[in-house]
DNA sequence: TGACAGGGTGTTCGCCGGACACTATGGCGG
DNA sequence: CCGCCATAGTGTCCGGCGAACACCCTGTCA
């Protein structure tokens, strides 16, 4: 079946730039591609949008068919639409950011034949399209979101220890954070409620683990709170 | 001539909130519609993008074509693709933000048999489709992004007092300020030029006109420092 | 039992944001 | 010409917050 229209039209996709966290590392989510163009580079899950989905609905479902993922945080990032993106043709994409929380996602393998995996994001492969630039703009947006916002918390386990926290941060902010301090002032927001837990096996001193409190934090924000750092 | 694709297609539109700033208030530039769907309603400028152009170049090319306006910033700021946002059929488009000198830009009524004009942000004729929402996305990027970068100059002539970018930050964040701590805030950041001349026909005494260097915003900026507020 | 690998904790200081009120100028009208 | 009005322009104090900084604690493993 064809489809036929009076002035001509671009294709349109979206992709997903899906951010992890693991012990030591940012990472990202890559597919490897299995047809042309870039067949056999490793590229941003995404797909053609349908007709009658909305665009996140769409970031959704590409992402839960390529990777059986779905993101606990989720928004839209950035279009690209340079005329020579895609050497197929005209095609926008609508770039989506997302975050998860790795521990929670082991990659059940290729749902579909293709081959999923998480890379440092300092350390990618070559990647197909403009993907590289996507991917630069993602961490961008994450880096400046991560400031303002509790997002950070979607890359972290539920219970998670300040030192993890701060690790986050610091990969993230790319620099190192005093630790007095950082603990300090995420612990003054009174946003992280304090268990009476342990982590489970480590070879020194066990940390306490906490949790975020997104009740607390919905109640403060809309008391005019502003999260930040 | 027509076109035909293997898979259906969604149209693809750019579409342009443009403000400026007048003594008392913030403006944005509306079009009223000469064709269905929404004939004699107002919405925001825009237009299909072509597919050999890059989407900055069309919302600048369709903001020159239906307003003669050539803004001195212009941004992406979001892609609304709600599959029933145009009665049309499928319409995604990608909305850019727009910052005019509004004493530069007396609409030379319209270009191209189109009636433009500006209206108060804060009363607005009902729009066109779901431009209501693009507006309001784009007074909030606008509301979080004059303060943490010097964009708000974009908004004011070439030369300025102090009282109208005070009143311009206050319209824009909804709240006053104030005017010997704004004063300075603002000085202390050494980005404002004073020059030796003062406001002209005013029936009380003459404020001194202010520039805005670009060039040491830029060379403070290259050197880690942060505009705020 | 000692060494190692993190975990956890307070104080000081400087700066900046926020609150706050009066004098100075210039135009205009009486 | 004098007084009024409308806006311009200016400085201080205080409290809080961010940045710098070092040592003891606890649990594991060899």
């Amino acid at each position: 079946m064809s489809h036929t229209y009076d002035y001509p039209r671009p294709a349109v996709t979206v992709d997903c730039v899906v951010f992890g966290m693991d012990d030591e590392d940012l990472k990202v989510l890559l597919i490897r591609r299995g047809v042309e163009p870039f067949s056999g580079r490793w590229a941003l899950p995404g797909g053609f949008v349908r007709m009658d989905e909305a665009l996140d609905d769409a970031a959704r479902r590409e992402l839960e068919e390529e990777s059986g993922i779905r993101p606990s945080h989720l928004e839209q990032l950035y279009t690209f639409g340079a005329p020579d993106r895609d050497p197929r043709g005209r095609v926008i994409t609508v770039a989506y950011f997302a975050l998860v929380k790795l521990s929670a996602h082991h990659l059940h393998a290729s749902t579909d034949a293709r081959e999923a995996a998480w890379f440092s994001v300092w350390d990618t492969p070559k990647l197909a399209f403009d993907h590289a630039e996507v991917l630069g703009t993602a961490l961008q947006r994450l880096k400046g979101k991560v400031r303002y916002q509790p997002i950070g918390f979607e890359l972290l386990p539920p219970k998670f220890t300040l030192s993890q926290l701060q690790r986050l941060y610091e990969v993230v902010l790319e620099r190192e954070l005093d630790k007095r301090n950082f603990r300090k002032k995420i612990l003054a927001m009174d946003l992280l409620e304090e268990l009476d837990e342990v982590e489970q096996d480590v070879s020194h001193r066990a940390a306490r683990l906490y949790r975020f409190d997104h009740k607390k934090y919905r109640q403060l924000e809309k008391a005019g709170f502003n999260f930040e750092l």
